[in-house]
DNA sequence: TGCTTTGTTAAATGCGTATTTGAATTAGCA
DNA sequence: TGCTAATTCAAATACGCATTTAACAAAGCA
């Protein structure tokens, strides 16, 4: 893809890539440097160099992933934008489930990582980058729901999709984390828990739409 | 409660107390002993002659406030076992989101913190804890599901439930760590979230049972 | 009362790791 | 080629924090 000119720009992107990894794998405080350098084949100090610090690395590591990795999977699934808006929906689910089980996107590995134990350093790129993302998703769930939906109940449902889909991020790491014992939960075939999602998440939100109703034969 | 006789026991309770809350604020590793020890008014050598070190205060503090949490929430929600199953599967996610959502229940925070990053210090016990939890789970799930579910619907009807409860978590943490912004989403009403989690997911239980049916009209 | 065990305290120790330093090397360019 | 700036390197420094130590105090018991 991007051909490096310099040595030195390839070294960057080698501490780009390894900080990317080992962040996500461990988090920013077991993170070391010096474990970074190693996987990145670069001297200690490098990482003062290039970046000044490690949070500086952290923030732009975080940067670097995610923007690669929503090049790797587009957002709205491959649905087109005629499509009915529960296929939409559906698009959009399967598509931010295959990223997170990715094994190579580490962006949502330190998300998760950050959501679970703030470190602050990312709060403002990731507040920038996910919004639009999460607007996306409300305007689907607003047209599913239905226009007398409340506010609450969009978030509520918003909240109910985006808790099944980290879920498997939770898994994920339960399962690597113990690989011995008979797992718990087998996701080994993300494909057919994306479509559970799916169809577990659209008979949930007719069912909120549905006791919408109500009010309006009441009036 | 429980009154404490010694001054000894006392101090050790003290302990326990603040380091279940600094753990469940700040997670293992960026919990300091020294905090633990000034919150418990207790001298920073204390940790080392009442526990031995951090790890295993750590694993008591856990012990500790799973034991007074579980007797604070019954896990069945208070729904008798003559009930209908959907109504003791409700009272069961009410009550763990209640668990959840309560500040002063430091052990499911933890768990949290420790799903993201595993320090491998609690897996042993957590297992043996939560295992018969999940099984009461399942239990109500192959019930709910009907017999002609599979394992694999089971186990994924399973994780959207906890997904959608542990969602509560995540979206505490966000809430709490950059409270000057309008909140994306607003949890402040625990009981009608947890209404929510029950509504969605018996609605999509009942989707994924249905599928289950076709099989048998085809055969 | 004296002796022993238990518990507390402030100060030291030691280790892991981010960061800095200054010398050595390499790339960019005339 | 030779000069300069950019980059790399190994070693040194600085600092936070878990753990240890040894002196001290309190409690239990004869």
């Amino acid at each position: 893809m991007t051909d490096l000119k310099t040595k030195s720009e390839k070294t960057r992107e080698r501490l780009l890539n390894a900080a990317g990894r080992i962040f996500a794998e461990k988090g920013y405080q077991d993170a070391t440097i010096a474990e970074i350098c190693e996987q990145a084949q670069a001297n200690i100090a490098s990482v003062n160099y290039h970046f000044g610090d490690k949070q500086t690395l952290y923030l732009e590591a975080w940067r670097h992933a995610f923007n690669h990795e929503l090049g790797q999977h587009p957002p709205d699934g491959g649905v087109p934008r005629q499509a009915p808006v529960e296929q939409r929906l559906a698009g959009r689910i399967k598509s931010l489930i295959r990223r997170l089980a990715d094994d190579e996107s580490y962006s949502f590995a330190i998300i998760h990582k950050e959501m679970a134990q703030p470190t602050r350093l990312l709060a403002d790129i990731l507040e920038k980058e996910i919004n639009p993302q999460r607007q996306q998703m409300f305007g689907l769930l607003r047209e599913c729901l239905g226009q007398d939906a409340s506010e609450q109940q969009l978030q509520y449902c918003h909240a109910s999709i985006m808790g099944q889909c980290f879920q498997l991020l939770r898994l994920k790491q339960t399962q690597q984390a113990r690989p011995q014992r008979a797992l718990p939960s087998d996701m080994s075939d993300i494909g057919a828990f994306a479509e559970h999602v799916v169809d577990f998440s659209l008979a949930g939100i007719r069912a909120i739409r549905s006791q919408t109703l109500p009010k309006r034969i009441q009036a």
